[in-house]
DNA sequence: CGTTCCATTGACCGAAATCAAGTCCTGTGG
DNA sequence: CCACAGGACTTGATTTCGGTCAATGGAACG
């Protein structure tokens, strides 16, 4: 009873890139199988070497990596329509870790099929490539906001991102999305320290531009929140969805 | 008078995937000439719409962001073997600009061949996709870096990175590689303020562990630097060469 | 009801930022 | 040939942002 790629409830997002009832039909064959983990669940791990590779159709996770000193950096969080495992996929091994957070439903593709993927299908590898291009992105972006934003303005920022990209797949309502991590997630991603991230938060709060609280995140001021951050609210490009 | 791919003197180093005659004819026609640049030209212009994109051929520079407040990011150091602009050859437009250091050569490659490549040469857009995922790798270890590692860490880690990547393309020579930057690169690119990475670079000086002068890095002790940066020295993987 | 996990808050401390000179070097023009 | 101006690098003094420590409260759970 899984869900078939052409009632994906992603795909008509606009922050996707539409796709053909053909190339739809491909992605389907491509697909082997739906994986659904429960909270806690590591679906990837670090230096491990998975047979497969996966998109996100529900739920949420955290990527990170653990240093030598134990202590742990979220590079982002994962939510629905994210590609995951490339890097295994590709490099051979996971240079990180993947966890749910809240039960996930993910698309199971067999790593081995890539190869035959870039043979037969190049607009799909050419989608892949896409997909790794806007990662690299997100990432480049995070680096800014560790090395350049102040520890309000990275609370801002990463409150500003998450809130956008899950508009973007459909999760608001009314100003508000569901938000299931810990604080201690949020800190970990930004650097920061659970004590900190508390106050940071608690300021927001108090100055009525945000309220995370209870798995929920309301944006009460989206704009004024956008400025604190650093970020200039343009439209989000669209990107493949596989 | 450019270099034939069947000469190039990176090829044969020991990081990149070896490729077959008939493989290096193909990216030899894939690439359309050399540009030759000197120090503090911009390479690649963020939001700005690339027609080219290249891989480094000799030479170094630095791929950068600004903020909104004017701060400077260093995303990464550019070396030979780098490929960059890719995000624009598929995006459509670049999310930082790259900058020469030091005079640089680069191998020249039209953007609108990159889905010729996807559709006649599926093996050279794999290695495309995995360049994208060793990016995106290099990325996430950076974030780590800035995100859990204090001021004297990250420095060290950044030190250990750049002398074990010009080792990788030949650069070394007696324990030195050429590294032309100024402090305040190396600050941006790391989240320190000027004074501080260079009151730290002293320290490692003074600890006889490296020292990075007039243009000139040398490691003295690459063990107890690596354990300082909290890295594990293992053999570099190997990645393809475009 | 303990126990455990997470959020919250206050007190204190320290690493790194900022501020402020001062030293070299190199290139340039008188 | 020398004066000087601009860059990069150094170094010390001071400030501050954010980390660490410590304690408490509340909710979920067995």
């Amino acid at each position: 009873m899984t869900t078939d790629c052409q009632d994906c409830p992603l795909r008509n997002r606009d922050i996707f890139n539409p796709m053909s009832k053909e190339e739809l039909t491909f992605t389907q064959g491509f697909k082997t199988g739906e994986l659904v983990v429960d909270p806690g669940t590591t679906i990837l791990l670090e230096g491990s070497n998975s047979p497969q590779v996966y998109t996100v159709l529900k739920g949420m996770g955290t990527r990170y990596t653990t240093l030598e000193n134990g202590r742990r950096q979220v590079i982002n969080f994962i939510f629905p329509g994210d590609f995951i495992g490339l890097q295994a996929g590709l490099m051979g091994e996971m240079k990180h870790s993947v966890e749910a957070t809240t039960s996930m439903t993910l698309c199971v593709f067999r790593r081995s099929e890539i190869f035959r993927l870039f043979e037969q299908y190049p607009a799909r590898a050419y989608d892949l490539t896409w997909i790794a291009a806007v990662e690299e992105h997100f990432l480049g972006e995070t680096i800014a906001s560790l090395g350049q934003r102040d520890a309000s303005q990275r609370i801002a920022w990463a409150l500003v991102r998450i809130y956008l990209r899950l508009r973007a797949v459909g999760l608001e309502e009314g100003h508000t999305v569901p938000l299931a991590y810990r604080q201690q997630d949020l800190a970990d991603a930004l650097g920061l320290s659970l004590v900190h991230t508390n106050k940071r938060l608690k300021a927001l709060r108090d100055a009525g531009l945000a309220d995370w609280q209870n798995g929920l995140l309301s944006i009460t001021d989206l704009d004024t929140l956008a400025e604190r951050a650093l970020i200039d609210l343009e439209k989000p490009e669209r990107r493949p969805l596989i």
